[in-house]
DNA sequence: TAATATACATACACGCATGTATGTTGTCAA
DNA sequence: TTGACAACATACATGCGTGTATGTATATTA
């Protein structure tokens, strides 16, 4: 049953989006190597061939899924802007309502930030996790001490603590939100919780 | 081998102790009762006499350590205070800093922010776990609502919004720092965050 | 003080998830 | 075109966690 080249990449891939469901679904820690090939309509087999076991599935995910979501945010920051803090606002702002219409997002998120533990097994992929997440805070501390050096927001402030006030902020909603989207309105309270977070950041 | 009463108490309470060590340490998912158990220094058979099986211990835990931590910050709100926003301002201020040096609280919110997910078996603990936080959102969100008709906060001021702000940041920035104690300070910065969030409500 | 129920410990049976070993079929390279 | 290997499927062995059944000694109660 030897496949071509790019029918090995498409079971993968199936693999792998199956996984998304599946541990977003049933929890990481619940969730079966059974249940992940029925859902991508092969066997174990299939599975054990492309990945050594849920640790490296649960790592492929994060790297192919988790990291452009922040890459994305990234980059927008990069480019030179004349509001440079309007438009941390902007981005902030438009993945929240993006999410709110993005339920493959949602599951996504879900799966990181509340369907898996990193204890054990996954205490490899949490050293990457941390790894990355303090990058992303460096950047963002870096950011805005290029908004204060270029008088967008008072000198006073300090850098460290908006990106500790944004992230918290944002992290907080969005977990919120993932865990009851029946009381939160993200599509409303989204864009109005960043205007109030970055009004105090300009009156600072 | 029967115990007497009181005897029989005290390795129930070792039985909960043990598994929120457990618990926090290895996640929810990957604990076994054997586990617990060895920590408490019991057999199986004993947690079996307490409790039925391992979601009635979860259970067990957060309605005995989860609810009064809550209930201790709700009591507060209740007592009649001058400035009811700062009141509340320093109540939040306060259970930070005592976050900073209470490893065992540490270990409860670890357990039930970052160490269970709520699929599967756990389903009917998500719900009890959402109705109770719900009440506390509208005992939140009618503090403020007092605090707006006492003129202490700006009348355009939406007592929704103020409450998942607070939500959010809060248990944003509680999240962060146990994740990642070492970067996030949560002495200096906890009290920080809250004077930026609140200056912001009282500015609004 | 005898009977009974309590508070466990021990032993057992069962299923299930994992990992590996082996089989099979098709592909690609030479 | 033919061998070798890739891409799986299948089969098997193993261990582990659960739940329950049973044993047992001691409080409690009548």
């Amino acid at each position: 049953m030897r496949r071509t080249k790019e029918e090995a990449e498409n079971t993968r891939q199936a693999i792998l989006d199956a996984a998304v469901t599946v541990f977003s679904d049933r929890g990481v820690a619940k969730s079966t190597l059974e249940n992940i090939a029925r859902e991508a309509k092969v066997t174990r087999g299939a599975i054990y061939w492309h990945f050594a076991n849920k640790v490296e599935i649960f790592d492929a995910l994060h790297d192919h899924l988790h990291s452009p979501f922040i890459q994305r945010i990234l980059e927008g920051l990069e480019v030179e802007h004349a509001d440079p803090v309007g438009q941390l606002q902007k981005i902030c702002t438009e993945i929240l309502t993006e999410l709110h219409e993005e339920p493959q997002t949602q599951k996504l998120l879900t799966l990181f930030l509340l369907k898996c533990d990193y204890s054990g097994e996954f205490a490899d992929s949490k050293a990457k996790f941390l790894a990355k997440k303090r990058r992303t805070y460096d950047a963002f501390a870096a950011y805005f001490t290029k908004a204060i050096e270029g008088n967008y927001i008072s000198a006073k402030a300090d850098p460290h603590l908006l990106t500790l006030a944004l992230q918290s902020l944002f992290h907080g909603l969005v977990v919120e939100f993932l865990e009851d989207p029946v009381t939160i309105n993200l599509q409303q309270d989204g864009p109005r919780l960043m205007a109030m977070l970055f009004a105090s950041f300009r009156h600072y």
